[in-house]
DNA sequence: CTCGTATTTAACAGATCCGTTAAATACGAG
DNA sequence: CTCGTATTTAACGGATCTGTTAAATACGAG
């Protein structure tokens, strides 16, 4: 399980774009900070310290070969994220389950509402917040 | 599909912990913003800021209701920021896939490596980067 | 209209984030 | 040891974030 602390870091670090893309770039294979570092054009103790962060994230390693740094992508730590989110949108669609099974249940007397917690019928799709 | 801002946003909102815990709540229903502010110690002001945030970043909607701002969960939110990276794991289990079939593949000659991309073996597991 | 409730906006302080340049550190080569 | 490459740390400025309190706005009730 990750702590809240944890969760904290890794959403921070992959709410940056330069860090989401390193994280792209890894997850093909690992790489040295020079090579992580050419596609921007940020300067390099720039990317160094995004480095860093995604480091103290748990989203990356790095291994030491010579002068070079070697970056890798650190699976777990994207999985831990992941399942946060996930664990929610379960738990949302728990709840239109439960509300599935109220509707279609054998008793439709209006009583004994089984909804789950002050949970109530909501649509899905459709026109974002920004647009 | 979701763009780089709203990718950002939608991070950022999940990076703070007050914030994940009002989408925590949403998910099992729609709360009016005095009730979601009710288990924090943060002035309203505050929490109406974080729902802002959170808003911004589509992650949640609202509805007027008299007085009140009835809240609700969007997972279309969730599901872009948890698509991205879904996306990036499975990018990176791929190139797992392609290293397996080069080490099962019928070829073990050493030549005409068919690794992907930059891509080495790497072992999984065990121990954190804070650990 | 006036009052009370629900929520947001304004104005402000402190912390943190991101990028920069200059200097420091780490390490192999000669 | 000295030099060149790779990378990090230090110091600094500006933008953004989070929380606060005070004031404004929205709306139903009487």
């Amino acid at each position: 399980m990750m702590t809240e602390d944890q969760l904290d870091a890794a959403f921070a670090a992959l709410a940056d774009p330069t860090r989401r893309a390193i994280v792209a770039r890894l997850a093909s294979g690992p790489a040295p900070v020079g090579e992580l570092a050419a596609p921007f054009e940020i300067s390099l103790p720039a990317v160094s310290r995004h480095l860093k962060v995604l480091e103290t994230a748990g989203l990356i390693s790095r291994e030491k070969d010579a002068q070079w740094r070697r970056c890798h992508l650190r699976p777990q730590g994207l999985a831990g994220a992941a399942e946060w989110i996930d664990s929610t949108r379960r738990f949302w669609e728990g709840r239109l389950d439960s509300l599935a099974r109220y509707l279609e249940g054998p008793n439709q007397n209006g009583k004994e509402a089984p909804h789950a917690g002050t949970a109530e019928p909501r649509d899905d799709d459709d026109e974002g917040p920004q647009g």
